[in-house]
RNA sequence: GCUCCCUUCGUCUAGCGGUCCAGGACGCGGCCCUCUCACGGCUGAAACACGAGUUCGAUUCUCGUAGGGAGCGCCA
């Protein structure tokens, strides 16, 4: 039997990491079973959904490439079939309207939780002969009285509860709106859902939803609650902690496939394997697999991750990702290396894409004044001598490779007869004004040689101002 | 308050009754490499929440306790 898995989430914000590990999860399991994958915008709260928040959702879908097979749907245009689906089970006695005030609502739950009971309504409308007319009355589903409801669940195994601690609850508000809990199921089995994918904070709506099915006479779904996602204190994750929506994590420089990894091993694993391919995902994962408990987020193993794949995927691919960071930080490509030459150099020293176009810049654009400390130390009189000579072997230099300007360092301090820090330190600051930078021959690279002879003057001059100064 | 759910190193996890004085990864410490920062190599510290059972034998099964989470809406 084919597997069709939905991600359904609500525009009401961003795409969460939270969301999109789910979504990942739902793609994972349909491709695996070659089966299909829905993408449906849960849309019904008219007050909280926006249209941005739709676009975040798929921007957030598209930039991690979880592409899905229908979809999306959206609930509000599907308003017309709630409302049969309404009228179908009112007219069979599954569901009736009640004219219950919200007032004596409150006062009843107030009531209920003050004798130690959980809030339930108590059924008041469900026989109700007279029809108030100046009220307009919600859509009660009447929820079986007697029994438990049970299911084996995916991930969390065999959950039971008994039906005397639910409710009848309401499927359609006063103007015919329907709510979540019907619409879920009317879509799910309208779409032929197998395999439903979600928070574990629906776990406590899933008895309900059951219920429902039954009414309609639909065939169950497989249900898998996924636990949700904590921040790096243990706390559920929310903006405090930092980056939660998935286009955060693109600003903040984690390439798409870091981010899926991290994801994909955040409550589920494969023995000891701990960087997987998509491909390796699709073969391997099963959402039976995924662990109960609560996993915290950890930025540093996501940075670890990160680096991994700036460092083994094509460095042309990586450079692609790079250009966004370079344009938003307002550096022109043009202007300096290739980005696929800087991403191999550059990628084993930082975490980040955006970290990687911040201490790239000198290698784009000119530099104001050498960093003080690092000047201070280096530039003195003493380097005058090493950087004059390394300044007129590179000089002659035609082929401008790693390969040659390495050796031209190296013979530059063997003539000397001093180690290789002080020819390499001294031209280190000169070319990046910092103390810090790629090996130096790289960097020598990377600066192009216009550019290394012109600021290596710069130094050379400041040099002697200095010692004439002092 | 009530219901449901969870519990292995700081973190993510392996473990599916003996192979475990508990393995891997991130992070952390040390050493090595070294022109800086990194990368890499080697190495070290670090966990079965607690208590009863079941069993010849429990990290693994059962039940309690403690701690944590979620839900109890005319939100999704």
């Amino acid at each position: 039997m084919s597997v069709t898995t939905r991600f359904a989430p609500s525009p009401t914000g961003f795409l969460h990491v939270g969301g999109a590990r789910t979504a990942l999860f739902c793609y994972l399991q349909a491709r695996s079973a070659a089966g299909k994958f829905i993408l449906r915008i849960e849309d019904t709260d008219l007050e909280r959904s926006s249209e941005e928040s739709v676009q975040a959702i798929l921007d957030g879908m598209r930039w991690l490439a979880l592409d899905y097979d229908e979809g999306p749907y959206y609930q509000t245009h599907r308003f017309d079939r709630y409302a049969e689906v309404t009228r179908q089970l009112l007219a069979e006695r599954r569901a009736y309207h009640c004219y219950c005030s919200k007032d004596r609502l409150e006062v009843m739950r107030e009531q209920q939780m003050q004798q130690g009971l959980k809030p339930r309504y108590d059924g008041f409308c469900r026989e109700r002969q007279d029809i108030p007319a100046d009220i307009k009355p919600v859509v009660r589903f009447r929820n079986p009285d007697a029994g438990d409801v049970s299911w084996d669940d995916a991930v969390r195994g065999q959950i039971s509860i008994s039906n005397s601690e639910l409710d009848d609850l309401v499927i359609a508000r006063p103007d015919g709106s329907p709510t979540y809990n019907f619409t879920v199921v009317v879509d799910d089995v309208d779409m032929a859902v197998s395999l439903v994918i979600r928070g574990d904070d629906h776990i406590n709506n899933t008895p309900r939803q059951i219920n429902i099915y039954r009414a309609l006479g639909a065939d169950l779904p497989q249900f898998a609650h996924v636990p949700m996602i904590l921040g790096d204190d243990g706390a559920r994750l929310s903006k405090r902690h930092g980056a939660v929506g998935v286009m955060q994590y693109r600003d903040d420089g984690y390439l798409p496939e870091a981010l899926l990894n991290y994801l994909v091993r955040l409550g589920w694993s494969h023995g000891d394997q701990e960087v997987f391919s998509r491909a390796e995902m699709i073969e391997h994962f099963d959402i039976r697999d995924v662990n109960r408990k609560a996993a915290a987020f950890d930025t540093q193993k996501l940075d670890w991750l990160n680096q991994h794949y700036m460092r083994t995927m094509p460095a042309a691919e990586v450079a692609e990702h790079l250009r966004w960071h370079f344009d938003h930080q307002g550096l022109d490509p043009q202007q300096g290396p290739a980005l696929a030459d800087l991403v191999s150099v550059q990628a084993e020293r930082v975490k980040t894409l955006r970290e990687m176009a911040e201490v790239s810049a000198v290698f784009y654009r000119d530099f104001d004044e050498f960093e003080p400390g690092a000047a201070k130390k280096h530039l003195r009189l003493v380097a005058a001598e090493p950087l004059q000579a390394i300044h007129t072997k590179l000089a002659e230099i035609e082929n401008w490779q790693p390969q040659q300007l390495h050796e031209a360092v190296q013979q530059t301090a063997v003539d000397l007869g001093v180690n290789m820090g002080k020819v390499a330190q001294p031209l280190r600051v000169a070319l990046t004004g910092t103390s810090v930078s790629p090996a130096i021959d790289k960097t020598l690279w990377l600066t192009g040689k216009p550019r290394s002879l012109a600021r290596m003057d710069v130094a050379l001059k400041y040099i002697e101002q200095r010692g004439a100064t002092e």
